[in-house]
RNA sequence: GGUCCCGUAGCUCAGCUGGAUAGAGCAACUGCCUUCUAAGCAGUAGGUCUUUGGUUCGAAUCCAAACGGGAUCACCA
């Protein structure tokens, strides 16, 4: 039984005897002790007092005793107003240490034998990847090991957005300015390549606008007059009816992406177990249409559209089928949602997507729902905050965007600047050091995007945004090397740390007890953190142990340490934290040096 | 206009299902490297938690309204 566990039903048993209070156990809540007091864990005793009718200060007096008495692991206790501190011994904490933070097993949860699949990155094929991928990415990969790591079996997909309008777009302008150029000819990664003729459309698009509109056109007529753009959707048919030339350039210049993409993901370490192609799901969707006018969800208009009505549930009606019997963007989802589930039959179904499409989500399972779908539950729709720049929102059109390749790269080149300045780059190769930039780089990086609620959407400011310093990845990683050459010292000397002399130690010092206070959470952390599919929790929790153990370093020494046993449980103690902070770290997608 | 999200220190953010004197980091200011990595540690300063009501023994947290910011309400994806 663990230790939280093992007060509340000592507590419960205090009510009973004390006041005669029925079983308790389920009500009663413990919280952590604010630091300026002494103790570990609080009670709080003000819900008790209607029902014992006494005051907050005696029951926790009261209670208090109980426990001090009869429990062995409650040392000591003191009371404020409502407030039952609770002290537990130091030979508590060290049983705890070396029975379950130091077991092979620690944090390593049990399979569920339950099955999500995560579908997150899901790119378009006209433009290379930004700032606001980045943190889908990492977000998506994160999330895919913390559901792992909490017992789900995982799939990780990519649903690529390889055909439509956009690329049409891409497509036009490269077939009317490209002049037969690749990546090769132009030094260009092939999404950058695809990216710079989007930007060129759009370009060009605007200028025809312009002049529609002075000669008098509307703004919403001149979009559509545009000649471009009327070209831009006869290519789309073309690729609809299967046009050899035209599916030949879509392919070759998706080729280009693809490559470019897959340099991207290989850099920044994510990966995906199942890739899906739009232009292989477009058409599905069509036979849930049918579904769902056989079951009289969906209704037709005299037109032949078909629509759902969701005004009883506080939306819209919403088109599924035009006129023509061509699908939209909710159709292809209805239909990827069912093929996703034929394939794999996962509980779970979360979707990575920025909270611009929260509306189309609510819409996408409330139809689920309405047709009876027994996965419908299950879909969840991570709704990511966008990332804004001081200048305010990214938008690719128009090239005011921060390009993912390019900020990896700065980062890159920080760390290593970084590195140089503080001169500790003794004994490393050329490799280790490009290997220890690229940790570096990333760390911060990643742990800058993934240290904010995902909900919530954040800034980034270009000029200071990314630390390398404070609450910033490279401090944990720091502290993680720095522990590692503690370790590397303790086995030169061959001092190894046993479990059985830890019993004879004295008093813990409390950035000791802290630490291990610390380290006995990370298994709800991770619990906590799939429930809310949040990375960000892992983080601040990593963040504090890290900080806790500079705190520990700080203040005790460990080799110059003349008694045995404490120097023993130092060595232990430093290997747990640094054991928790690499698989922590790891949940974040984010390595960590043995040297830096 | 309807719906949804957000508003906490100069800046960027924590604050779990209501609990004690609201926490970090950055920036500012003080100290600490001949002793285990100073990308660190210790400390000072900085707040009417947007506002106003309400519920409660207790509200940054729950409810309502106002103000401010954002998203969305496409036969685009």
């Amino acid at each position: 039984m663990n230790l939280e566990k093992k007060i509340k039903s000592g507590i419960s048993e205090a009510l009973k005897s004390q006041f005669g209070l029925e079983d308790q156990t389920e009500t009663i809540q413990l919280q952590p002790t604010k630091k300026e007091f002494e103790g570990a864990l609080t009670f709080v005793s003000f819900p008790y007092t209607s029902k014992t009718k006494k005051a907050p200060e005696q029951i926790g007096e009261t209670i208090g005793k109980f426990l001090k008495d009869n429990l062995e692991e409650v040392a000591d206790f003191n009371v404020v107003k409502g407030f039952l501190n609770l002290v537990i011994s130091d030979k508590t904490w060290l049983s705890i240490f070396s029975n379950s933070v130091l077991s092979e097993d620690f944090a390593v949860l049990p399979s569920n034998g339950k099955r999500v699949m995560v579908e997150y990155s899901s790119p378009n094929t006209n433009k290379p990847l930004h700032l606001g991928h980045l943190r889908n990415n990492f977000l998506g990969y994160s999330v895919s090991e913390i559901l792992k790591a909490s017992g789900y079996d995982v799939v990780k997909a990519n649903l690529i957005n390889d055909r439509g309008i956009h690329i049409c777009k891409s497509m036009l302008a490269y077939q009317l300015w490209g002049n037969g150029e690749t990546p090769q000819s132009s030094g260009l990664k092939g999404d950058h390549l695809a990216g710079k003729y989007y930007v060129l459309f759009d370009k060009e698009y605007k200028k025809e606008i312009d002049v529609l509109k002075g000669q008098g056109v509307e703004e919403e007529e001149a979009k559509k007059q545009a000649p471009l753009m009327k070209q831009a959707q006869e290519l789309l048919l073309k690729w609809e009816e299967g046009d050899k030339e035209i599916v030949a350039l879509w392919e070759k210049m998706n080729g280009w992406v693809y490559d470019g993409f897959n340099a991207t993901y290989k850099t920044i370490g994510v990966t995906f177990d199942k890739f899906y192609y739009e232009s292989n799901t477009y058409l599905l969707g069509k036979n849930i249409v049918e579904e769902g006018l056989a079951k009289k969800v969906f209704f037709k208009k005299p037109d032949g559209s078909v629509w759902v009505d969701l005004t009883s549930d506080g939306l819209d009606e919403k088109l599924l089928l035009r006129g023509d019997g061509t699908s939209v963007y909710i159709t292809q989802d209805l239909g990827t949602a069912d093929l996703k589930f034929q394939e794999y039959k996962a509980e779970k179904s979360v979707y990575v997507v920025g909270n611009e499409q929260d509306y189309h989500f609510n819409v996408l399972k409330l139809i689920l729902k309405k047709l009876g779908k027994s996965y419908a539950d299950g879909v969840y729709h991570l709704s990511y905050g966008m990332v804004d720049l001081p200048s305010g929102k990214m938008k690719s059109r128009e090239g005011t965007v921060v390009d993912a390749d390019d900020l990896v790269k700065e980062m890159l080149e920080t760390a290593e600047a970084r590195t140089k300045e503080l001169g500790k780059i003794e004994g490393f190769s050329e490799e280790d050091l490009q290997a220890l930039y690229k940790k570096l780089g990333l760390g911060a990086l990643k742990y800058f995007l993934l240290k904010v609620d995902p909900k919530k959407r954040m800034l980034f400011n270009p000029e200071e945004s990314i630390e390398f310093q404070g609450h910033t990845g490279p401090f944990i990683q720091y502290t993680y090397a720095r522990i590692s050459a503690i370790l590397r010292k303790a086995k030169q000397l061959e001092v190894d740390y046993n479990k059985e002399t830890f019993s004879s130690l004295g008093n813990l010092h409390p950035s000791e007890r802290e630490g291990i206070v610390l380290m006995t959470k990370f298994p709800e952390k991770i619990q906590e953190a799939a429930r809310n599919y949040a990375p960000s929790e892992i983080a601040q929790y990593i963040f504090d142990l890290a900080k806790a153990y500079n705190h520990f370093y700080g203040e005790v020494a460990i080799f110059s340490e003349e008694n045995k046993a404490a120097l023993s449980f130092r060595i232990a103690f430093s290997f747990a934290v640094a054991k928790i902070i690499n698989r922590g770290m790891q949940l974040l997608g984010i390595e960590v040096p043995e040297k830096m």
